[in-house]
RNA sequence: GCCGAGGUGGCUCAGUGGUAGAGCACCUCCUUGGUAAGGAGGUGGUCGUGGGUUCAAUUCCCAUCCUCGGCUCCA
């Protein structure tokens, strides 16, 4: 704890330190505000011409020197209504602005060198302190976060108590870059976006065509073992159902433009769960058939400003592996239970083990129902969470409008978490929907409703694994999971043979018989991130064997091909993440 | 959407006010080689798109689309 906050401390000392640079090079560049934060710390500017890269690297050097001369950080106070008017005679508006917002009287400002800080502080003794740092990029920033305002030119940087610290996060940069699932898409031929189809919308290649069946066929078996019964629904709907979901109202922002058929209106579906519930609409439901549990993998479509997107992690097009469970109110704990624990399962099985954990509560200003009833629907999903045992976080005010929510990030390989599992309760659409079952005692009563999705979506489930695994994705997930080579022309149809067995035995594999030299093949292949090479020359041939290489440049020696396949068959199973 | 940076053969990238180049990939030939790149030759681009300036634009200007780094927003 101590070192997070002397971590801290000397990131923001740092921006301090940005800031001095900054505006000694650039005078009358405005500073706004200057945080520290998870991996380093940045400081806004507001100043005409935009910071270029070599700008980067004359600040960085300003920066060396004002640490060189050593300045002490002296902390002051002054009466608030004071410091604004003094930032407001330098022409600091940012500050004035912060200032004037304080509650206090009195205000603390603290200097180093020329450079003079509205400041909460705290900060290290003098500017000799911050050694290892580095600054990173250049971006712009709203003030204050506010779309509506001024863009700012944020500089961000990070520095660390050590040089090692700071070398090894430079490498986890350099190692998330290599990562990069747009990269692997394209380098492993899974996937492609193309200017003439449009942003945010996803070209499978074969490779990523049967990535993504894999995933799916495994889903559904999952879900049906899990008692889910598997929907199908259309693409469009018309733009009634969207506005009995109330869809239209709160988010035509990011439905796609109306479509006219017949003289209707008819939409792109951005959700699938107003088509879930015509399902369950269509005759009455006893009381003795819940919880119903509706999974359906629905392509939805959703209007996503240009800027955002990014790869397979935002996208405009997207899977999502939904599920609705439509519950009696006093079995919705034990539904939540449940579901949470098959999302660990679900996370579990493609090798993630790490998570946090979260319970969304209600947002302040936007949320409808009763606030009595958020507080029920709020306990019970704590009461669950607390049944699992997982630790978890208070997301307060981070529910979605219709319900709070319990949300699960996964941690990768590299320590980056993400959202993927979110189970979420809705007051909103049995309301709307006027969906109801007949209780025990036969009358028509409400059930409750849970949206629940455990990847989230295929696009971004698929790129968190890419990034996951760097690549290299298990037996079980691998597109070609063994690639078999000849050495020379003497072994083509012994190798040809191979391959057929191979095939014949479930085993998704491809055989390299290219005149090339072996190294060359190896090479290929194994940068193809295939699990397995099989390569046969003479000497396998006249003792029908194959020389098996495993990823990782391991050699397993020379075996039999039906030792080959038992051994691959064996390990060839959803969970099994390790060759 | 906003701020900034970009878009050059399938990929990674050089380059220029006088209609383009490398490596890899691809094709042909030679080579039949034992675990991460054998050799030679060849095909391939109206330099994102649309305007403008100019004798001449891939290069300069404007618009537009897309991509990238962020911001706001989000599965």
């Amino acid at each position: 704890m101590k070192n997070e906050q002397s971590l801290d401390t000397l990131r923001h000392s740092a921006a301090h330190i940005m800031a001095a640079a900054v505006t000694e090079l650039y005078p009358g560049t405005k500073v706004a505000i200057g945080p520290s934060i998870e991996e380093g710390f940045y400081y806004d500017f507001d100043r005409p011409e935009p910071f270029t890269v070599e700008d980067l690297e004359k600040i960085e050097t300003k920066m060396r020197e004002i640490v060189k001369e050593n300045h002490p950080f002296t902390c002051s106070s002054m009466p608030k209504a004071e410091a604004v008017k003094e930032f407001q005679a330098k022409g600091e508006k940012y500050k004035a602005e912060i200032a004037s917002e304080i509650e206090d009287d009195n205000v603390s400002i603290y200097k180093s060198g020329n450079f003079t800080d509205l400041c909460r502080g705290p900060h290290v003794a003098s500017t000799g302190e911050v050694q290892h740092f580095r600054l990173l990029s250049v971006a712009g920033a709203y003030w204050r976060g506010d779309s509506s305002r001024e863009m700012l030119q944020r500089i961000y940087g990070t520095a660390f108590l050590t040089e090692q610290d700071l070398k090894d996060y430079l490498l986890k940069i350099e190692e998330a870059q290599k990562r990069d699932h747009r990269k692997l898409g394209k380098d492993l031929d899974l996937f492609s976006v193309n200017d003439a189809v449009g942003g945010g919308l996803i070209l499978w290649h074969p490779k990523g065509a049967v990535l993504r069946d894999l995933i799916e066929s495994n889903w559904k078996k999952f879900h049906v073992d899990n008692d889910y019964e598997l929907l199908l629904t259309p693409h469009i709907a018309s733009e009634e159902l969207f506005r009995i979901s109330g869809h239209l109202q709160t988010y035509s922002e990011n439905m796609y433009a109306p479509m006219e058929i017949e003289g209707k209106p008819f939409r792109v579906k951005p959700m699938n769960c107003p088509m879930h519930l015509m399902i369950y609409k269509t005759k009455l439901h006893s009381y003795r058939e819940l919880p119903i549990k509706y999974a359906e993998l629905g392509t939805v479509y959703r209007f996503e400003k240009s800027g955002v997107l990014h790869g397979l992690l935002r996208v405009r097009g997207f899977t999502q592996d939904d599920g609705h469970i439509i519950v009696q109110p006093e079995l919705l704990e034990q539904e939540v239970i449940t579901v949470f624990e098959m999302a660990i399962n679900c996370l579990k099985m493609f090798g993630f083990e790490d998570y946090e954990i979260y319970l969304a509560t209600r947002p302040e200003k936007k949320y409808v129902g009763e606030i009595k009833d958020w507080e029920k629907a709020e306990a019970s999903l704590e009461n669950a969470l607390k049944k699992t045992g997982y630790k978890y976080e208070i997301d307060a005010g981070g529910g979605a409008f219709y319900g709070p929510k319990i949300d699960i990030k996964i941690k990768d390989a590299i320590g980056r978490s993400w959202q993927c599992s979110t189970i979420q309760f809705d007051f909103n659409l049995p309301e709307r929907f006027d969906i109801s079952y007949i209780d025990s005692s036969g009358k028509k009563a409400r059930p409750y409703m849970i949206h629940r999705a455990l990847m989230g979506s295929l696009e971004r489930f698929i790129g968190v694994l890419l990034e996951h695994y760097a690549g290299a994705l298990p037996l079980w997930l691998s597109p070609v999971q063994v690639a078999v080579a000849n050495i020379n022309e003497e072994q083509y149809e012994y190798c040809k043979d191979v391959y057929h067995k191979l095939r014949k035995s479930g085993i998704r594999v491809t055989f390299d018989d290219r005149n090339e030299k072996i190294g060359h093949k190896i090479r290929e292949n194994a940068m193809q991130k295939i699990p397995y090479i099989l390569v046969a020359g003479n000497k396998e041939k006249d003792i029908n064997s194959v020389a098996v290489r495993a990823r990782g440049n391991k050699d397993l020696g020379v075996m039999t091909l039906e030792q080959f396949i038992s051994m691959v068959q064996e390990k060839n199973r959803p969970g099994i993440n390790e060759l």
